[in-house]
DNA sequence: AAAGTAGTTGACTATCTCGTCAACTATGAT
DNA sequence: ATCATAGTTGACGAGATAGTCAACTACTTT
């Protein structure tokens, strides 16, 4: 489970064979297809776990007891320095796993694909929540809180994605800045929250 | 050429062989092996190709003749036509492949990996440069130019990979509202350019 | 015409990768 | 103790993939 997430992590899902993911885990072919049938069916169960992990840490990032732009900073705070400690550990930035093997996989493996795709709705709905509350306090003047939410998270992913290409996790302190920019906040405001 | 990119786009990288390209280019492995000497030359003469063609729509879309704001919303307008034809001839947005290059191999494949890298940078440049014009103009106002193109552009491939991955390209019509408002432009202005 | 050069071809090998299978082991139930 | 079930193992075969090579062709130069 844990040396499938990190091949494909590491590297790419193409890239990642059978042979490896059972050398890693340190099982035999013969053990691994007595669970799993191929490794498309592997890699959305360990995708699957390793969510319910995400979804623990962004409960609690998201939390509604927490200013809704609070919120948001707190996941660039966190994302950011989640990358750095992949970088210290992988010497890579890793940018999203998800984005990542979504975008390669997204014309094939039609299963893997659609697993990602919900997870990834899902990860927007807390970003769009936190914006329908922000909305609600008047923070932020936006006129659908669903198109932003979409807008904020393409350009997380996009960003992460920049930093895992160029291996710069410098990239990421544009995370806030940004995101308050698309929600029409200005900066100074923000970092009064 | 046009085989390899062809495959890249609509699969990736990875799930490329050289049989593959071999046939579709109609050609013997031999003489593919007469040129290049592995996929990644190939990958690389065959991104370097097409970037002069996209350099040429570029230097068009973002000709100093034309308004800085208006040149990004052209780019916007292109970029969406140039996928609603990709989804018509392969049904599937394909996004843009260096992004999705890049994301694949950044921890392999050096060679590539720079290449892809190089290429960005020049994109991001025409941005930088509508950005600084903007700036001059007075229709814009943000402290870093180079900055706001690295976000823009974030933005702009992480909404196109997006669409890649949902294989929906109505979401490219948030392309211009997000690149004008992460420049802090209202909407309204960026329509009456 | 002769020779040289660039490019092509099909056949070939080696290796990798997938997926299967019958035999084996461990554990728990009766 | 006997049996059933779940899980493990190493060996195996089929097919895919990368890369090589000597022979052949087409074209240019002398």
């Amino acid at each position: 489970m844990d040396a499938v997430l990190e091949l494909i992590w590491t590297g790419s899902y193409g890239s990642t064979t059978i042979d490896q993911i059972c050398d890693k885990a340190g099982v035999k072919k013969g053990s691994f297809y007595h669970f799993f049938d191929c490794k498309s069916t592997l890699a959305v169960a360990a995708i699957d776990t390793n969510w319910q992990v995400k979804r623990a840490n962004l409960d609690g990032i998201f939390s509604a007891t927490v200013p809704p732009l609070m919120r948001l900073q707190h996941y660039c705070d966190f994302t950011r320095q989640y990358q750095s400690s992949m970088l210290e550990k992988y010497g890579h930035v890793l940018g999203c796993p998800l984005f990542s093997v979504g975008c390669e996989v997204c014309t094939k493996e039609n299963l893997l694909q659609q697993k990602v795709q919900t997870i990834l709705d899902s990860t927007r709905k807390y970003i769009e929540s936190a914006i329908r509350d922000a909305i609600a306090a008047g923070q932020v003047k936006v006129a659908d809180a669903a198109a932003a939410a979409r807008m904020v998270m393409a350009f997380c992913e996009g960003l992460l994605t920049q930093a895992r290409i160029q291996n710069d996790v410098e990239l990421l302190s544009e995370l806030g800045p940004g995101i308050f920019s698309l929600l029409g906040v200005k900066n100074a405001e923000a970092a009064a929250v």
